[in-house]
DNA sequence: ATTTGGACTTTCAAAAATGAAAGACAAACC
DNA sequence: GGTTTGTCTTTCATTTTTGAAAGTCCAAAT
């Protein structure tokens, strides 16, 4: 910062909190037990906590601190933040795991979902050691990770602003499905929702073979279930409906990249951190794509 | 820290005021506004509470920041803290200059005293910027700093502890004042309490001269203005006492420098600062030591 | 009187946070 | 449609904070 004092009008409201475990613990040592802070962060912290309140809160000696009078008054008046510090830790523990937010396309969102209890589990010894909960959101739109309308994004090619970090997770091909090589013709999304290369795909080089349409991509599936026409899907999503065979070869043009994107700043956070590499695992696994 | 990921169970206490302050606002601007923080410490603070708590709390857009649901039901809650807050600024409120302690020999205590209203007032005027209150404690043992029984000290020599910041400020010179140069035999303190280099001197070059004691360094000195033998007295006390009259030259042996003292994290804190300022002017001024 | 243990403060390398300046982008205005 | 304005995010140099290790000092134990 700029080469100017900055006079402080209000010390940190932690540091009252960290002033009150001094007090209760008689000392450093009883407050870096309670509170998990180190002794030389407390020492500083109520050294600063008495400068910026102008006044003496402890006698300091060799068997821990004592308050003063100045740090009894004070002690009391703090007695009403810790009751409303720990009623925002009360409310705060209803939740006690925090939601990551997941966003990929409806195949991909749909296959991390049925698989998840692979590397995720209410089982303590499953559990990775940082707790985290999914939360999947399926969408075809580029989320917005820069306004955190997602953590993690699951995207088709590698991120290229500086501030995204990217993991390469697979190989992602595509073909046509049907109940059998005998149905023609191909079911798709309206043009409107049609928004992904492949469906961009089929409207450009197969637009007179379209025969009809799908609100979304679950029913698009289940009506080339029904033997009304072909779909074109993703291979490892298609694989996983026994009523489908694929019914073309690969469909080079379509092939892609899979990356698993989140902010930079956002991998040293644990829930994240932990939600990446559970992730990974699953898009990477070998099992996605055949036996 | 350690290369080790710390998992927040947490967060700040001040980043749910700065919370609500974005939430008041209706985004980061508004926030900077009531609260002085610049929106990217905002921005970053916003997002690290929504990733230690799990929860998206804002939709972001160009026009500011709106509260989701997760966010207003948060929002409610953290009234209490706010409460709890506001009812703490109040009660520092009642004191809002900090104290200052400093600690000097008695006579300097009472030079500093007795023109501290040269550089320092209640008139807005005169003020400086920062303020602060001396809080004076007359004392010749050496006041433990580093244990914060004190702010400032004024002691006789440079400081050596490197965690020590010192400016010398004057030169002290001592001598023999009397009534008159009649007046023989000396006074001082009891031998318990002749812990000064001054006393110890005394004791050590005239023993046989010391015809009485006195409790304290004023009655001390009442005692030789009412006659009654010699006193040993820095050069700028004596002067400062028109009863008494220099009958001495000056003792060489007694002459030391004068340091300002404070500890080197202090320095920077404004009110210290501002006081070390205020009294170094006080100390170095040339009419302490004569017309 | 000496040694040991306990608790606080200081050192200093590393990590984290900050804020001015710049970049990005959408809404409002002309 | 082009320009301007407002608001948020990113960059990056600087400042602040941290915590393990070491130092200091006093009370308790021997």
């Amino acid at each position: 910062m700029k080469d100017k004092p900055k006079l402080k009008t209000a010390p940190k409201l932690d540091d009252y909190m960290l002033f009150l475990a001094v007090a209760d613990g008689g000392g450093l040592v009883g407050a870096e037990q309670a509170t998990g802070t180190p002794s030389p962060t407390l020492s500083r912290r109520m050294t600063a906590l008495e400068r910026t309140l102008g006044k003496r809160l402890f006698e300091r000696g060799a068997r821990g601190y004592t308050l003063t009078s100045d740090g009894r008054a004070l002690a009391a008046e703090v007695e009403h933040l810790r009751a409303a510090a720990q009623h925002l830790a009360a409310f705060n523990a209803k939740q006690t795991r925090p939601l990551v937010r997941i966003t990929a396309g409806h195949w991909t969102t749909q296959y991390i979902a049925r698989h998840f209890g692979e590397v995720w589990s209410q089982d303590a010894s499953l559990v990775p050691s940082v707790p985290w909960v999914p939360e999947l959101v399926s969408s075809d739109a580029m989320v917005d990770i820069a306004r955190r309308e997602a953590d993690i994004g699951i995207r088709n090619r590698r991120p290229d602003q500086t501030w995204l970090a990217g993991r390469r997770t697979a190989r992602i091909a595509y073909a046509e499905f049907a109940r059998g090589p005998e149905v023609t013709g191909y079911i798709t999304l309206p043009e409107s929702l049609a928004t992904t290369p492949s469906k961009r795909w089929l409207r450009h080089n197969k637009p007179d073979e379209i025969v009809s349409t799908a609100s979304d991509p679950r029913a698009e599936a289940d009506l080339a279930i029904g033997g009304i026409a072909r779909v074109i899907l993703p291979i490892f999503a298609g694989r996983a409906m026994p009523e489908l065979v694929q019914v073309s070869p690969e469909i080079d043009a379509l092939t892609h990249e899979e990356w698993l994107v989140s902010h930079h700043d956002a991998r040293h956070d644990p829930p994240i951190r932990a939600a990446l590499d559970a992730i990974g695992t699953l898009l990477s696994a070998p099992t996605r794509f055949g036996p």
